[in-house]
DNA sequence: GTAATGGATCTTTTT
DNA sequence: GATCCATTAC
């Protein structure tokens, strides 16, 4: 490969060896991986398949895959070509999957558990369902174990979820309890902790100055009073012996905090084997343990040379898995200790800046069981190379200089951080964009309120497009444009506000990442003329819609509730108009929640994901408007996240978390809501449960026995005095700031309100950066207001080109009867719910839950979904899938069909899609073979050899199935065709 | 001058 | 719960 700098390409040619790549941002690390890469697989003795690059993203999977192969079609030999053809390029996911999946025996064998995952295990990702999940095992355990360890178990059931966590967090360091015992963790000291570490920390808090009585470290001790009494401790006096407090917390008894999580653990280990259900952290700890303990897995599974990309975001787990993979000691791992920002996902930056000590650890603990023939990394680790990646072709040296600074800004006032080790475990690199000049700033502007710091954003973008020169790759400037800048958060909930200022000031601007959508101006406004139009009497609900359209809050006052009657104004016109149009649609819900953006011109990221969820809510049965108006509030009540997928095919700025803006770059780059306890965070570990391997298992919770039998669950005053001796570490918060400076090449704005935070301390005060004045209009730039009336509202042109995502219910036609819906057609008369909960149990059912007494009374239908599966079951097939969501990509249509089949049944020679339906009358059976046959050429579509597919409807009140084949996709694209015709704006105009 | 104290304010990230 | 900051105490 030709192009490599003098770094890049001494990475490229040491293919032996082990190596850690330094690998800053900007500095063309992929393009260094591919290279590496191909000059294995050129080697005469490599095979494809000895090679194996791990990564972390699919994305990262996929594009490294697509480098790999555009940089290879005939540009080289043919056996080197055909060596691709077996190219092992996967992310850590997959790889583990696939691992369990090859030798789920060798699990449960290890574990000594009955049970075995079969070819049918799933992976659950949302991690609320896990919880939920986890919630079940360990209540079910409790009810008849509790008595083992009463007062944890009384700490552990109000604390399900800070149990699961700091489970999870056990599992991605190899710590797993055997049935008797520990593995891992020093088989289990770890959870212990080193104590006499601990003591010494304790020992050494500052010395007590505090008036009396409570002579404790401790801030608040009266917090703690009844659980120092009932510890024995003497308060009466003023005197309480602080020494003896300190080691009593360091050696706090901790043995049936120990036992509990031990059980609990293997107790949620062993169900979630026998029920097929995996989550990303069994499965990564799972194939861990089959690559310790089964031999033939590990040789079938290993390579001669391993390639780990994103270092800095693997966990000791994963190296553990890389060095069993390996025959050989040919391993290189690619990463930045400074982005490492994914701890809350217990990924580890000391994998990469003690990977020395780390790996030597590790190799020992996988080998000291075996004699020097049978070792599970049988190579020594020999001489570990570091080569850095120096040259970054990204930015500007301003912006990589205040950048790196950011690692050494600390985060609260008495924070000291030791600037000579920072020294030694930072890489220097150097720009190489020379034609950047001085086309390149890093400006400080503070703001007298939080309201005002979303106006000064929007103030910043456009005085970025209105004034500054972008340097192209070729040296070559341009004007800016809204496209070239991104809006980094801190938090989501910044990036929704400002998104939704963007919407009321015309800024264009797309929202990426999971976000709450319904906590949007979208979801508001939906929300809102929900409510307005399915309650006459609900007078409030036209409050927000008044108060978006600009009314004032006194006129809206006088218009719902006006102090007396003369007083009183009429609801405008344009409100009640719209009211009335809505109404119509009632029943046609999809179409109504389109002609609610419709109303307001909104056609964006935002309102596409709002209608996939709304549309795809409703399953087969018919949603009504209170019904959508329960689940947006449900949405927003708890917090729920969704997908916003926005596709850059416009010019607009980007809004995203600093997080999800790792990888990326821009021109420019804005970074608001720099603000005291917001950015840095300063918001402390308040996990009930916490593992550390210094200070070992601790609970932040204790019981605490009152003298007359009474007993409260209370803060742990051991484990508050322990962590004052270990102040937290908010190392990851500065790397943060760096990730966010360092996506900019030319230009970063930084913003704070009224309370900046010491990140924007420093850059106004201690740097040489310019501040600009807040509220200030950058020269020759229009106020904001005027440009409110300037520029057209909204600025979002035809969406032709977007490719628009359906729910499959939305091509359905339910006609005009369902006005007497609930009386007739709607599931059995009851309502959506009833039909949810079949669907739910009918799920459950499939995957061998056995329904109680009282749910088969309440659901007769159940007797037949029994029926159903046992006749499914009798014919043997390969896999149930139940609930299993599918897309379908429209001929000739710019559309993709979403929806989810109830039952997926794969035989050897055929495919089965079965969907339930509790209809009481046949009379949608056309929509519904519609629907099935969506499902089918979905389906058809996962297998490569298209297998036939068969449709069942399952009607369960009716006690019949109906069996056809598919219609042709010619009929689906039709019944799209017509309905986009039909309810698409731009069809109309 | 320093040290203690109370009050106000903030409260994530997601393959 | 952690942090900063203004106020109070001496």
């Amino acid at each position: 490969m030709t192009g490599l700098n003098p770094s890049q390409q001494a990475i490229a040619d040491r293919t032996e060896g082990i190596i850690v790549v330094d690998a800053g941002p900007g500095t063309g690390k992929t393009y260094t991986v591919v290279g590496r890469y191909l000059n294995i697989v050129k080697k005469r003795d490599v095979k494809g398949r000895d090679v194996v690059l791990l990564t972390f993203t699919n994305n990262a999977a996929r594009e490294m895959e697509d480098r790999i192969r555009s940089q290879t079609v005939g540009k080289v030999p043919p056996d080197v070509e055909d060596k691709l053809k077996s190219i092992r390029v996967s992310t850590f996911d997959a790889f583990c999957l696939a691992t369990v999946l090859d030798s789920p025996q060798s699990l449960s064998d290890f574990l000594g558990i009955r049970e075995t995952l079969t070819h049918g295990a799933r992976t659950v990702e949302k991690d609320s369902l896990n919880k939920i999940y986890f919630r079940q095992v360990l209540d079910r355990f409790l009810t008849g174990h509790a008595a083992e360890y009463p007062d944890a178990a009384a700490v552990a059931s109000e604390h399900a979820d800070a149990l699961y966590q700091v489970i999870a967090k056990l599992m991605s360091r190899g710590i797993v309890p055997l049935r008797r015992g520990w593995f891992g963790g020093h088989d289990g000291r770890d959870l212990i902790g080193d104590l006499p570490a601990v003591r010494e920390a304790v020992s050494e808090l500052p010395s007590v100055k505090k008036k009396d009585p409570l002579q404790c470290p401790l801030p608040n001790p009266e917090q703690y009073r009844d659980s120092l009494l009932a510890a024995g401790f003497d308060l009466s006096g003023t005197d309480l012996f602080p020494n003896s407090l300190r080691t009593a917390a360091a050696d706090e008894d901790r043995t049936p905090l120990l036992a509990l999580v031990h059980d609990v653990y293997f107790e949620f280990i062993r169900r979630s084997i026998a029920d097929d259900r995996l989550t990303f952290g069994l499965t990564a700890c799972f194939a861990f343990l089959i690559l310790y303990s089964d031999d033939t897995a590990r040789r079938r599974l290993s390579c001669r040379y391993l390639m780990i990309d994103e270092f800095q975001d693997t966990n000791a787990n994963q190296l553990m898995i890389g060095l069993m993979l390996l025959t050989e000691p040919n391993l290189c791992v690619v990463g930045d200790w400074k982005q490492g920002i994914y701890s809350f996902r217990n990924a580890t930056v000391e994998n990469i800046l003690y990977f020395r000590e780390r790996t030597a650890a590790l190799r020992k603990f996988l080998n000291e069981d075996r004699p020097a023939d049978r070792r599970r990394v049988p190579y020594a680790l020999g001489e570990i190379t570091e080569l850095p990646l120096v040259e970054n072709y990204r930015s500007s040296q301003l912006i990589i200089d205040a950048a790196y600074a950011a690692l050494y800004i600390p985060t609260r006032s008495d924070e000291e951080l030791d600037r000579a080790t920072l020294d030694g475990l930072v890489t220097r690199i150097t720009s190489a964009r020379p034609a950047i000049g001085t086309a390149t700033a890093l400006e400080c502007v503070s703001c007298p309120d939080s309201d005002s710091e979303l106006d000064e954003v929007l103030r910043t973008v456009i005085g970025y497009v209105q004034h500054n020169q972008i340097c192209e790759p070729d040296g070559t400037f341009r004007p800016a444009r809204f496209a070239d800048i991104a809006v980094l958060c801190r938090k989501t909930a910044t990036c929704r506000a400002l998104y939704d200022r963007c919407g009321t000031c015309g800024v264009p601007a797309f929202l990426q990442g999971d976000m709450e959508i319904m906590r949007t101006r979208e979801g508001k406004l939906v929300l809102a003329w929900l409510k307005y139009v399915n309650n006459d009497f609900d007078r409030w609900g036209i409050v927000p819609i008044l108060a978006d359209l600009g009314y004032p809050a006194a006129d809206i006052r006088n218009m719902i509730a006006p102090p007396d009657e003369s007083r009183r104004l009429p609801i405008p016109d344009e409100v009640t108009r719209q009211r009335k149009a809505l109404r119509q649609k009632r029943r046609r819900i999809t179409d109504l929640v389109s002609s609610i953006f419709a109303f307001y011109g909104l056609n964006n990221d935002v309102t596409q994901a709002i209608n996939t969820v709304l549309s795809s809510s409703h399953r087969n049965s018919l949603l009504t408007i209170s019904d959508l108006i329960n689940l947006i509030e449900n949405d927003i009540a708890t917090d729920t996240r969704y997908t916003v997928d926005g596709l850059p095919d416009r010019d607009a700025i980007t809004i995203q978390t600093v997080h999800s803006s790792k990888g990326l770059e821009y021109p420019i780059v804005i970074i608001p809501a720099l603000d005291r306890g917001s950015f840095p965070n300063t918001r402390g570990d308040t996990d009930v449960y916490q593992f550390q391997p210094v200070t070992g298992l601790r609970c932040r919770r204790a019981v605490v026995h009152f003298a007359g039998r009474e007993q409260s669950v209370q803060p742990s005053w051991q484990t508050a005095l322990v962590n004052l001796a270990f102040p937290p570490d908010r190392s990851e918060e500065r790397r943060l700031l760096f990730v966010g400076i360092s996506r900019a090449k030319q230009y970063v704005t930084l913003i704070a309100g009224s309370k900046p935070s010491t990140f924007f301390k420093y850059y106004a005060e201690e740097g040489s950066y310019p501040v600009r004045k807040a509220g200030t209009v950058p020269p020759h730039c229009p106020r904001l207001s005027e440009l409110n009336q300037t520029t057209p509202v909204p600025v979002v042109p035809a969406f032709a080109s977007r490719r628009r995502s359906l729910g499959v219910h939305d091509i359905l036609r339910f006609g005009d009867e369902q006005e007497n819906a609930g009386s007739g057609d709607e599931v059995c008369g009851k309502g959506m719910e009833y039909g949810t909960q079949i669907h739910l149990l009918a799920q459950k059912m499939a995957e061998g839950y056995e329904p109680t007494d009282r749910e088969k009374t309440d659901y007769p239908q159940l007797t037949r979904v029994a029926a159903v599966l046992a006749d499914i079951n009798a014919r043997h097939p390969d896999l149930i899938c139940p609930e299993i969501e599918c897309s379908l990509p429209v001929d000739g249509q710019n559309v993709t069909l979403r929806g989810i089949i109830d039952l997926l049944v794969v035989f050897p020679d055929h495919v089965e899609i079965h969907d339930w339906k509790t209809d009481v009358e046949d009379r949608f059976a056309s929509e519904y073979r519609l629907q099935l046959s969506v499902y089918a050429h979905a389906a058809a579509g996962f297998y490569p050899n298209h297998p036939p597919v068969t449709c069942h409807l399952q009607w369960l009140t009716r006690e019949t199935t109906e069996t056809f084949t598919p219609l042709p996709p010619a009929a689906i694209a039709e019944r799209t065709g017509e309905i986009l015709a039909a309810t698409d704006p731009a069809g109309r105009a």
